[in-house]
DNA sequence: ATAGAAATGTGCGTTGTCGCACAAAAAAAC
DNA sequence: GTTTTTTTGTGCGACAACGCACATTTCTAT
């Protein structure tokens, strides 16, 4: 936590070679991202995007009578601001930190640059965005058939997995934000949850005890968007980049 | 309906220059989607894409369970098979036909052979991808908040929006695999709509009488997605294809 | 014309979530 | 240490959607 973040903390910057690095990194920021800090509302022009290290950002759908769904989460494994380089600019969703922590930013400028080379980046970007979109698509599903009980327990795994350790803070209050329910429908799965000696919680701290048993608890969407992620970036995992076979 | 269907019925074929068009055209063919047709499966490699001319594709989402939910719809302003160009190869999910027509197949070997040219038609297919993608987020919030009343009228005016005129061929029990419904919460919706005089059905056939009353019943989430979509594509609505300053 | 299939209509008890109103507990502020 | 604020707990009644059962209607096939 207090250690200085590195750009390699984040996956996505870490899976470029030597090369593209040398281009980038000099116009990577390190920023510090407190938690509940907007880094673009809806509708906005985008300056710049943010590569998380140890920060979690949430894309939330604010809707006109002030109801919210998160839309997705983005951790050290992406990158906020898409629209940046897909073309649009803007988006109708909000980005919003929910874990507080660093994020290395680059204007849109250069990042426009790279991309624009078609190179490594491109490819990488590109992919990573399939795999946002997958994880849209999965939660439009999932706040269709499945219970606050078993979102909780999604919710709470794609935090973890973001997170180095297993404790997340946030109140519950805001937890029923993200999830776009009632903060009472949240303190119910939580005590269910604490009950059966899952998780641990006191005002605005959640530790995680019995992570397989969570999983077990959760929906299929949990399993299902990580799976294929994990396919999706698989061959960025690791520098140096290997050379891209583009069939 | 019986006129013979042009390339240039679809949108994003029909923006691109003449220059695009003329590599591109030759390869596309001509191919008829009946009712019900699945042009892929989830997890399965892609071969094609098709760009839609009068039909229309959901790309549905199917539980282990059986359960479904619509995560988007393509009629003539997109294409099917994103994951193509996008890199994956594949998607979680299915793509059926919703309603009959004709789509123009583009295998995936010229398209990504275009694409890579990195000129016009990649662009447009980002940008494309990028509305496919607000149109995903929405849905997300959308099935978090709206009642079925409201999500009806949503999708019958996705619908109607792809369509010539204002009759839909669709049973009930069809609709509610989309909404990812009861086939009776259908019913029942549908029946409130036409003693209103908004629409009128019989067996598998819904027209649309009083579109604007639709609107009105509608959630906001259709015009939100409208919008986007306009502002993502309104520069590709008509050729020739201006220069494209990518600032 | 008639039988069969497909699509739609209706009723009813159950369940999950909501909205609201407070109470209780824990942390922060003074 | 006491007060205030924030967070969490709990108990309602209301309501939308569910699952199921079955009646009715409409189209199709022969």
């Amino acid at each position: 936590m207090t250690q200085t973040p590195h750009y390699e903390d984040n996956l996505l910057l870490n899976a470029l070679s030597k090369d593209v690095k040398e281009r980038i990194v000099s116009q990577l920021k390190l920023t510090e991202l407190k938690l509940g800090a907007v880094l673009y509302e809806s509708g906005d022009v985008m300056n710049d995007v943010y590569f998380p290290t140890n920060s979690i950002v949430s894309l939330l759908y604010v809707m006109e009578d002030g109801r919210s769904a998160e839309i997705s989460v983005v951790g050290n494994e992406g990158v906020v601001g898409i629209s940046l380089f897909m073309g649009g600019l803007s988006t109708p969703s909000r980005a919003i930190v929910q874990s507080a922590g660093h994020a290395f930013r680059l204007s849109g400028k250069y990042l426009k640059l790279e991309f624009d080379r078609h190179g490594e980046l491109h490819h990488l970007l590109l992919r990573y965005t399939q795999a946002l979109l997958t994880q849209m698509a999965q939660t439009a599903a999932c706040n269709r058939h499945h219970s606050i009980d078993q979102q909780l327990c999604r919710w709470l795994l794609l935090s973890m997995d973001r997170l180095k350790g297993n404790e997340i803070s946030m109140t519950q209050e805001l937890i029923a934000n993200m999830l776009g329910v009632r903060r009472e429908g949240v303190t119910e799965a939580a005590s269910k949850l604490q009950r059966a000696g899952i998780i641990e919680y006191r005002r605005g701290h959640i530790t995680v005890l019995d992570r397989p048993e969570l999983e077990r608890r959760c929906c299929e969407c949990y399993a299902v968007v990580k799976k294929e992620s994990d396919r999706l970036l698989e061959h960025f995992a690791y520098p140096p980049y290997a050379k891209m076979s583009c069939q």
